[in-house]
DNA sequence: TTCACTAATGATTGCGCAATCATGTGGCGC
DNA sequence: GCGCCACATGATTGCGCAATCATTAGTGAA
């Protein structure tokens, strides 16, 4: 007893423990603990002398010292680079909420597109030795790389779909979705086209996707502008004013985002360019809005909320060790074109 | 010994801690300790070795030990009621890189404007012994209020400013934004008020403010619709058309968000209202795309990052303890109305 | 050289809980 | 009435770390 042997009680009254909860009943601590997790365990007569105390002390258990014992935190990382972006937006409350109904808890970080920021992040969450992992995408730096697998603790990475996963893979091919993008965009006979495309790495390979598409039509973007994230209606808006200004012309504008493209049709109408007579405009994430801008904006669907609550499943599995097959797992989600009025 | 003591390593290795650092580096676990949290006490020879042991070892605190031993956690409770509407992401981004950057890290509760669904996830949080909190709004069911004053810790109530706060508070006022926006339509002329307003608390102020503008100048709004939350660009756009369908004539429309105004507007344009010169339309949060519109959007502007930037700022001077004033912080951070073309 | 003093390091203990092992306490059959 | 067994309960210990106290090495002045 070296320390806290503040003599009175210094200021504020400390959270009752365990065993105060324990004097209260009347019964030995580890009733009392058993009572609270394995209730089935412990006598009618007990459990109910332990409710009350609980109720009295107004209780609450310390999991640091519960989770440091039984080794297990039942803490999740989730890692996202953005919040702001409705569609990551959507993925996080799925996790979050998937988590929590099986008794996890998540504890965010925010990676705003920087490998060295997860990296950071990383680290910090480490310490709180979660009991999985959900990151997004699969670039991340080496150091992350060792630590994570030196953690041995389920990890799932989520909005993509490529090689050497960590672990298991919830999510989609995004060079494939710029693909059928740029093929969507050919059927319908257009021919000279632009992109305005964020410059994140997953809008990267959709954009190389659709580049790769046009190149086996014989065709290439006349312009691409890259922006830099957080891709904004008023940065797509103005990046399109822009390629009208040094006289590109074409008859379709890739976008690698709804936002985007938002912002490019408003645009166009702003200089009275028809959609889609005159050029076809085409997002990516198909939100809320889409379905009602004037015209309406023809975009590429995936589901965010979807991914979420799939990874999430995946890793609660995971975590309670059910599901102990060795073999990674990888869940492909797909997408799919929403045709609209704008192309 | 009696706990974990399977002969050989069972299956996969065991997480380095302390111990295994100080056996490397040849010192004293306190040694490491201290090199670690407190290298100006540690030799350069000392910190050397045990950096380099680290460094080996690839060693990652147990932060669930250490916070047991210092009772703090560096942990810090945020509970909001979503992340899809934008302004509280922003919110969001702010607290958790703020907070970040003092050493902190941010447990993320959604709350999807539930107080009960508030209440579980605040019991849940406070078994990890966070140091501070950080919530949205000042309601909260009266249990979770008993259990946030046992707790003492330092809390902040953000992005409404009221009576009886818990502690510190970080916002401002919904009513006088909604009183605000009401005078400013009446100066506008117009005469003849329908409101399309989300159903959660402070869009309820802001309707209350907004109705008691109008009866001071006499006036009522002869529609007013209440619409589930989330506050979806489509359920504006819709609730509008019902309006309209159900025959109401009106020359201005009070939205609680922009992006119910943005549906309104969209309808608006479907059916050929002349806005402003039939109608006027306002919302609520001078989101990104609210000054890219066709028309561009009057709003009133809110700065969803500053609530959270000073939130987290107060919060981190409270629970270093510097400021240990014990008169409550209010911080009102107000608004103003961007008048565009749209009212 | 010796002593006082500081800086650096180490040994021990407890944070609050749960896992393990040990001990009751009662019920049932014979 | 005795012994066995199932069940309920309790005592002890360790999870990994840092706070406290104790000790050692190192420094300079008398």
């Amino acid at each position: 007893m070296s320390q806290n042997r503040q003599d009175p009680p210094p200021g504020r009254a400390k959270a009752p423990t365990l065993i105060d909860v324990a004097k209260v009943a009347g019964v030995s601590p580890i009733t009392v603990s058993r009572a609270l997790n394995q209730p089935e365990m412990v006598s009618d007569k007990a459990r109910a002398k332990v409710t009350a105390a609980v109720e009295k002390t107004g209780y609450l258990p310390n999991m640091l010292a519960g989770s440091l014992a039984t080794q297990t935190s039942r803490l999740v990382a989730l890692i996202v680079p953005t919040v702001a972006n409705p569609i990551f937006a959507e993925t996080v409350r799925a996790i979050t909420e998937t988590l929590e109904r099986a008794g996890y808890q998540t504890l965010l970080g925010i990676s705003g597109y920087s490998d060295q920021q997860e990296q950071d992040l990383l680290e910090a969450i480490l310490c709180r030795r979660p009991d999985g992992i959900i990151l997004t995408g699969l670039q991340h730096s080496e150091i992350s790389r060792t630590r994570l697998k030196a953690a041995a603790t389920p990890i799932v990475e989520t909005w993509d779909l490529g090689e050497d996963p960590l672990d298991a893979l919830v999510g989609f091919s995004h060079y494939d979705v710029g693909r059928a993008v740029g093929r969507y965009l050919l059927e319908k006979g257009r021919r000279r086209f632009a992109a305005v495309s964020a410059d994140d790495r997953r809008a990267d390979s959709r954009l190389a996707g659709f580049t790769d598409a046009l190149s086996e039509a014989g065709a290439t973007p006349v312009a691409t502008r890259r922006l830099a994230t957080p891709a904004k209606f008023s940065r797509g808006r103005q990046a399109f004013a822009e390629l009208l200004d040094e006289g590109i012309e074409c008859d379709a504008v890739y976008c690698s985002s709804d936002t985007l493209a938002h912002g490019v049709m408003t645009e166009a109408r702003y200089r009275g360019i028809d959609i889609p007579h005159r050029l076809a405009v085409i997002g990516f994430g198909d939100l809320d809005f889409a379905a009602h801008t004037l015209p309406t904006l023809t975009s590429v669907q995936i589901n965010g909320a979807e991914i979420g609550l799939r990874a999430a499943r995946h890793l609660i599995a995971a975590m309670s060790g059910t599901s102990t097959s060795p073999d990674p797992v990888r869940i492909d989600l797909g997408f799919s074109i929403i045709e609209r009025d704008s192309a």
